[in-house]
DNA sequence: CTTAGGG
DNA sequence: CCCTAAG
């Protein structure tokens, strides 16, 4: 449901790198965590915008420093305008929020995932709003940014979108503490004056005028107390479920897909067990977003009481201990945010500056701003064409006016894939910051070219007009989106493998339990094969894509999965940059990341059968724990969903069974054992149970092979 | 969290 | 593999 849900508000049109999710075992569900979420939703939006502000940062210092001098200076009148629009924006944000009632999952958004859904939920009622939102949210982070520096603009800009996250990264990294500071200056100061810290958010300046203020609270409570937390070392925040990047024991930094996190951070209630991270396998690697930026945005750490460290990360080393000395309650919140991460990978971050770089971060005060084009759909207007592109997240919604043959769309801003970030834990900041700084500077300086998708299905052929295309009808505008993806002619596949640490290792594929030859090779033939794998499910818009056909359907499926293995190597994955999509009905369900794919072996298979003829087929725990109790990857629903797949395959005709071929032997054995148990399942029904203990049936296979099942 | 099933 | 509904 809630991933669903997510999804819905906020991904639809996002495409993620894939990246195999944690061990389903260690997943859990979290429905009633709901709640929980509000509050943790900003981490991911700040994930979510450092990624975009990676994007940008590199994009901008690439090529547009010039447009960022110029933009900077402006900042007489253009300033208070940009207030003006500021509160406008905040306001509209607020009520934006206000009016989604899941803003609960807006984590699912990137940093201006706020800001987006909102849009998108008044692109629903009405696209002038959305477009005034838009351009209000953009106006904000000008104002800031003109009023100080980028980077203060950018922070500003987050808070208001998502003043949770800011005060979460401000937790969690070492600088935060600048960055928070300026904030508060430039942005937020005036709240605090108003109402104080406590209620910075809500009462803050005219800011957040809205018809119903309590809604905004009840709503954002988070908002207000990342408030708080910029004022105040997020350690004092008094909200527990203040969440921060939570740093693992482990070296490695990033988003980590686990739900497993996730799913502990909700339940408020969780018990201790959400803190044994460390012991988890999946666990042991941390991956965040993390920019240099980002780094460089928690330096108040140290502000933070040390003595609170300790709480949680018992043994972890001072760099990381720093980091995660304020957070340590939100430990819980923390993997929310991971797993918001997941489906935020896909959203698009309004406010992909919003967030942390300081510097480049936002540049051009008219990116993601919306932009009647007569031209091609993907171009954007933007202070700079380019730089607006990357950095800003595209606008999820299109707005057709049938006055004229324009199309307007508006593209609030791309996002950048995850990265996967791997150092050892003795390296340098800066050498993450250079590791980072190298990751992104490889996405970008491979080229990017942008694709259009409808419906989900990418829209290759140029040369057709929008019109063709359907882009011109407004029922599809909805559905349209794009993408950033790596220049058709590089795809230098770069994955570097997750094991040597050591070096500062930029892994931006994702942890495999697959040997890199085999990652690179699905890389690459999928993206060769099908840059837009993710939209084969998605029904065609157009034929003029290379469509997979409904058949092949499942088997691009199913190579998709695959690929989302990897975490799109920068240039060679298609979805290296996010999408914008637009509506929720176009969203596809797969945004989720789902785990590697890893078929089982034969001893697998052997050891499978052998614990499920002992022990029955309604016992998949204790199958687990008896033979797979240390192959982590194998959650007991994997084994009875084996179970399941080794039943069928046992029934089919050999010739259509596919992948490592299973000893005859052994399928009969699971044809016995699967009939046995079934009967004796059927016999406890009917009590009469006790009775059968040994059972001995005898299937025909080729071999005629005896399956034999002992009971106690 | 586990199971059981459907997708 | 994923997702859910049910214990």
């Amino acid at each position: 449901m809630m991933v669903k849900k997510r999804q819905d508000y906020g991904f639809s049109g996002f495409y993620v790198p894939f990246i195999p999710r944690a061990p389903r075992s260690a997943r859990r569900r979290g429905l009633h965590k709901k709640k929980v979420d509000d509050t943790q939703i900003c981490a991911f939006e700040l994930l979510a915008s450092l990624a975009g502000k990676l994007l940008q940062e590199s994009e901008s210092s690439a090529s547009s420093s010039a447009s960022e001098t110029n933009d900077q200076p402006a900042i007489g009148d253009d300033v208070i305008k940009q207030e003006r629009d500021e509160k406008k924006l905040l306001k509209t944000e607020c009520l934006d929020q206000g009016s989604c009632e899941e803003s609960v999952f807006i984590p699912e958004f990137a940093p201006s995932n706020n800001g987006k859904k909102c849009l998108l939920k008044k692109s629903q009622h009405t696209e002038s709003d959305s477009i005034l939102e838009r351009s209000s949210i953009i106006t904000n982070s000008d104002y800031s940014e003109k009023i100080s520096s980028n980077m203060k603009s950018v922070i500003s800009k987050s808070k208001t979108s998502c003043d949770n996250f800011l005060s979460k990264v401000e937790g969690g990294f070492p600088r935060a503490g600048e960055h928070s500071d300026d904030f508060v200056e430039n942005g937020f100061s005036r709240q605090r004056e108003a109402d104080g810290i406590e209620t910075g958010g809500l009462t803050t300046d005219n800011t957040f005028n809205l018809k119903d203020p309590m809604d905004l609270c009840t709503k954002f409570p988070t908002l207000i107390n990342s408030d708080n937390n910029v004022k105040f070392p997020s350690c004092r925040n008094p909200v527990p479920n203040a969440s921060i990047l939570r740093l693992r024991n482990d070296s490695k930094l990033g988003i980590r897909d686990d739900d497993e996190n996730f799913s502990r951070c909700n339940k408020p209630g969780t018990k201790p067990r959400a803190f044994r991270y460390p012991s988890h396998i999946g666990d042991r690697r941390i991956r965040k977003l993390l920019t240099s930026k980002y780094w460089k945005a928690a330096p108040k750490l140290k502000d933070c009481d040390q003595s609170k460290v300790g709480f949680l990360d018992g043994g972890m080393r001072p760099l990381y201990r720093k980091r995660k000395i304020c957070y340590s309650r939100e430990k819980y919140q923390h993997d929310p945010l991971y797993k918001r991460r997941k489906f935020s990978d896909h959203s698009l971050v309004v406010t992909s500056d919003g967030g942390f770089s300081s510097e480049s971060v936002c540049n051009s005060p008219e990116k993601g701003i919306n932009v009647d084009k007569n031209g091609p759909a993907t171009m954007f207007h933007g202070a700079n064409g380019v730089k607006s592109m990357s950095s800003s997240i595209i606008g999820h919604q299109a707005s057709f006016h049938s006055k004229d043959s324009h199309v307007k769309f508006s593209i609030k801003s791309f996002r950048i894939p995850e990265l996967l970030i791997e150092v050892p834990k003795t390296a340098t900041v800066g050498s993450l910051k250079r590791t980072v700084m190298e990751s992104v500077t490889a996405i970008l300086g491979s080229g990017l070219c942008v694709g259009v998708l409808l419906h989900g299905k990418k829209v290759r052929d140029d040369n057709r007009t929008l019109l063709q295309t359907g882009i011109s009808s407004k029922e599809n505008l909805d559905t349209l989106g794009f993408t950033l993806e790596p220049s058709p002619v590089q795809a230098p596949p770069t994955v570097c493998t997750e094991d040597p640490p050591i070096p500062l290792t930029c892994d931006t594929s994702q942890l495999s339990p697959r040997p890199p030859a085999l990652v690179l090779d699905m890389g690459i033939s999928d993206a060769s094969r099908d840059p837009s794998p993710l939209t084969n499910s998605s029904n065609n818009i157009d034929s003029n894509h290379e469509s997979v056909s409904s058949h092949t359907d499942k088997l691009a499926n199913k190579r998709l999965s695959e690929s989302r293995a990897l975490v799109a190597v920068p240039p060679a994955s298609v979805e290296a940059l996010a999408i914008v999509p637009v509506n929720q009905k176009a969203r596809r369900p797969e945004l989720v990341q789902r785990r590697t794919r890893r078929p089982f072996s034969v001893s697998e298979v052997e050891a499978l059968v052998r614990a499920v003829e002992e022990l029955g087929t309604g016992r998949w725990r204790d199958v687990k724990l008896r033979s797979f109790e240390h192959a982590d990857h194998r959650t007991y629903v994997d084994l009875k969903d084996k179970w399941k797949t080794l039943v069928h395959t046992a029934k089919i005709a050999p010739q259509q069974r596919r992948g490592e071929p299973v000893p005859q032997e052994v399928l009969d054995r699971v044809l016995a054992a699967h009939a046995y148990w079934s009967q004796h399942q059927a016999k406890q029904h009917s009590k009469n149970q006790g009775t059968v203990v040994k059972i001995t049936e005898a299937h025909g296979g080729r071999n005629g092979v005896e399956g034999e099942i002992h009971l106690l």
